[in-house]
DNA sequence: GTCGGTGCAAAGCCTTTGCAAAAGC
DNA sequence: GCTTTTGCAAAGGCTTTGCACCGAC
């Protein structure tokens, strides 16, 4: 993916190093970051890189879409270089891992979506909250015992 | 829905008015609700409840899965009470309206889920990134201007 | 009666803002 | 050269924490 160089282009944002390095450490990123994550990596590329300006064009790139905040199952904020493809996300409820799929799996329903006539869709975020087998059966049993004092 | 009757029930945590009411201020709510506005609704019933009673509270419920943080496009962190229903939310990218929809058309979707065998799934939460109809129209003018620039 | 929860107020910390210097165009 | 952006540091505001009292069980 080009890194945003089309959107700044444009005339309305100038390309820095400060905004490339952003995108750069977002990109290389596997999963999602935190601010403090994503601020550790910008400075060990650059030290220089103040927090202000971290936090100015985060502000900006989530204004430009090229980059996404997400709320997953018992984290706080983190970020993700938004490319508008389909994604998903298995989040574990209960030791929080996640995984990341990419979402070739979502193409047919985002056709069948409802709603596609009034809303012109761009990209699908499907966010899957369960259990991961190996909590799933821990839980189990714990979960049969409480059900007995629930009904 | 039980206001987390069945949770409190199994003696971690006690019941309490504010806790209650929190969940109850969130189950009346038809959207998502910033923490201002939670604070704002729970206190025009009960002035009294203090804030980090809120804030303590706000991070337990979740932490019960009684209610769910979210991070819309364009939109700081919002909550809402927590079902285990799968749900869709339509973000207009430009004016950054939220069609919320309840997903029965999600339910095919689930079974077909290709790593259902590893992970237990709970509920889907489907997030849609795009452009409401009025939005489209206006911005797609501006668009084909930039795309000649881009190209 | 015991232990957890609440309210208040103060402390803490993340985030934002102002301004002069630097960089992009 | 003009305008935007950055870095620094200070201001600001949301969140968290400590403690004594209150409430749930």
């Amino acid at each position: 993916m080009r890194s945003g160089e089309q959107f700044f282009s444009q005339g309305k944002h100038r390309r820095t190093v400060q905004r490339q390095l952003i995108l750069q450490v977002l990109e290389e990123a596997e999963g999602h970051l935190t601010m403090e994550q994503l601020t550790q990596r910008v400075q060990s590329i650059s030290p220089a890189v103040s927090l202000s300006t971290i936090y100015r064009n985060v502000e900006l790139l989530l204004a430009m879409g090229l980059m996404r905040a997400n709320h997953l199952l018992g984290e706080g904020t983190t970020y993700e270089r938004a490319d508008e493809q389909s994604h998903i996300h298995l989040v574990c409820q209960h030791c929080h891992h996640v995984i990341h799929l990419n979402a070739k799996s979502l193409e047919p329903l985002q056709a069948s979506l409802p709603v596609t006539a009034q809303f012109h869709v761009v990209s699908l975020a499907l966010t899957v909250a369960g259990y991961c087998t190996p909590c799933w059966t821990l839980l189990s049993a714990q979960e049969l015992s409480t059900a007995e004092k629930d009904s």
